[in-house]
DNA sequence: ACCTGAACACCGTTCAAGT
DNA sequence: ACCTGAACACCGTTCAAGT
């Protein structure tokens, strides 16, 4: 009854030395396996055959290492900026390729979004946001405002998906039902999908509007 | 250098029985001075002059505690439905009242976003946004998805801001700059509640948009 | 029915001691 | 420089015992 998790290595040491980015790395599969909360620093140490006490050599806190998760995380970024689209495409394709990372990452990812500084200003994601919106003539001193906008919009829809929020709003009846309606159908990953796209088309399109007031006055 | 700290009532013993409401209120109060993180069962029962132990005759245990501070939280929430005005107001004031909550409770609101619960069929919120989008003319179907983006939407921009992340993006240069550029200003409450008020005309616009849309076709 | 003390199985982190 | 064992000050929760 007790064995046969992760046992296959037993209780060895470690024969290479321990390294930062190791270390992040190890967090980020327990995390990716487990989730943020059932992440200790006891349990990292065993994942990588130490001492709980020896991580603290390579890191000096708990709150750092999630902060170096993160990072490491986040530099599995890749987007590719084209500058033959229009720039509504190139927004398009930087929140899809941030869902694709979301979606390798959802426990770490609905973790970091409640952190303030989960986005820097060297991230490529952050840097093809403001670039696509220059491109869209947005006036320099409101980049930042609108890209901010824009962050916080698309994160709430990943964090509503990712947490299966959407997917059970989805579901929900327009009104309080009485006891002899039928349930809905519960809302298939499809749908959710579409979904994500139609939201990102109204994001869009209301950025597009916005766009147009500003020009017209 | 250790004292004062609530020390009005000393160690004396309760005189009130407990009770499961009591108990959500005394939480949400050290919730709202310090956060979720900080909150313990053993503080909690601290604060309500009690043993730990006996908390657990009241609530199973500490998520259900969460749970049940959220949905004393969430009564807090009060709208004023007008059939007078266009569905464009009443989404509005939706998200402001909705926003006036969260600037109450922001640690537990940050909190509760990240759980997949936190908005249910028959809350006030999502019944008046419903009846918005009714009102509106989104055909009946469509309603809860298109429901389900505005939440979203919404708890994305209120995350960002509580979590300060919002400030921050607002002051990031839309380029990477050189040492030698001059920092940008940082971003004062009244420039969040302003961009909180253009990301709400925005988002309405993109709805109205996509009706317009739908309705053409 | 409600409360309580002791205890269990955990945490993060400090520190002195080892190599 | 890097690692380690023991220890400290906490956690959530169980359980047997009290009233």
């Amino acid at each position: 009854m007790e064995s046969a998790r992760k046992a296959p290595r037993g209780t060895r040491k470690r024969d290479t030395p321990l390294t930062e980015e190791g270390i992040y790395a190890a967090a980020l599969r327990l995390i990716d396996a487990d989730g943020v909360k059932a992440l200790t620093m006891r349990k990292l140490a065993a994942e990588l055959d130490a001492n709980p006490m020896s991580l603290y050599h390579h890191v000096p806190n708990k709150d750092a290492l999630l902060k170096g998760v993160a990072r490491l995380a986040g530099s599995e970024f890749r987007t590719a900026e084209r500058n033959d689209l229009p720039w509504q495409e190139n927004v398009r394709q930087l929140a899809l390729d941030f869902r694709s990372l979301a979606h390798r990452h959802p426990n770490l990812v609905t973790h970091v979004f409640t952190r303030p500084d989960f986005i820097q200003p060297d991230d490529p994601f952050w840097r093809g946001l403001t670039g696509a919106l220059g491109a869209a003539g947005v006036p320099e001193r409101e980049i930042p405002r609108v890209s901010a906008v824009l962050c916080a919009v698309f994160s709430g829809l990943l964090v509503a998906e990712l947490n299966g929020a959407l997917r059970r709003w989805m579901s929900l009846s327009p009104m309080p039902t009485g006891p002899d309606e039928a349930e809905p159908p519960a809302a298939a990953e499809a749908d959710v999908d579409a979904m994500f796209g139609i939201a990102l088309d109204a994001t869009i399109a209301g950025l597009e509007s916005q766009l147009a007031d500003t020009r017209r006055r």
